[in-house]
DNA sequence: TAGATATTTAGAATATCGTCTAATTATCTA
DNA sequence: TAGATAATTAGACGATATTCTAAATATCTA
């Protein structure tokens, strides 16, 4: 729960969830999307991959990364926990 | 939302949230709970407030914590976004 | 009113995080 | 095989966060 919370604390790294929402994309064409370097945006898929928050698939020269949106249920469980619902 | 995700990654923060699940407490009653300081303790009080994670009221001496669940919807609906699902 | 209690604020020390440049690894293709 | 392209890793630097001690503020009570 700890990397979990600490991969969505960063704005960088919920736009790429986001940009990911709509479609897989290699790790070059998220760069594109940001004005970074491809060294930090490497790292921040790291953070998320280690968060299992997306999943990465190598194909050729290219990494072709996705969400992973198994993991959210376990947040909306600890939210509806706080929350004293059942569900 | 920024301030949502920094309030929430933290884990002293979280259990404080835990914590007042159960009950209403004062600021003493939460820094007993931790071998922290009560200026820490504080600290992370400021934080959550300023997130509207929960409310404080004054009485008397001392000041009673509260949960405010109103901030999770936007969580929940954060995440129902990105799972792509209505809700 | 004086002292005690509850809490917060100020300021400093240390650790962690986000970003960069440069170098490295892996794969493709002429 | 040599060079080009895609992506990651290493190491450094500045910014931000967490925690502490000490001091300040507010309230209660003898």
């Amino acid at each position: 729960m700890n990397k979990l919370f600490k991969a969505l604390d960063d704005p960088t790294r919920r736009k790429i969830l986001d940009i990911l929402k709509k479609s897989d994309l290699s790790a070059g064409e998220i760069v594109q999307q940001f004005s970074m370097t491809a060294a930090s945006i490497s790292h921040h898929l790291t953070v998320l991959k280690n968060a299992d928050l997306v999943l990465a698939e190598k194909r050729g020269q290219q990494v072709f990364y996705s969400l992973n949106t198994t993991v959210f249920q376990d947040l909306i469980e600890w939210i509806y926990s706080l929350k004293g619902e059942e569900k």
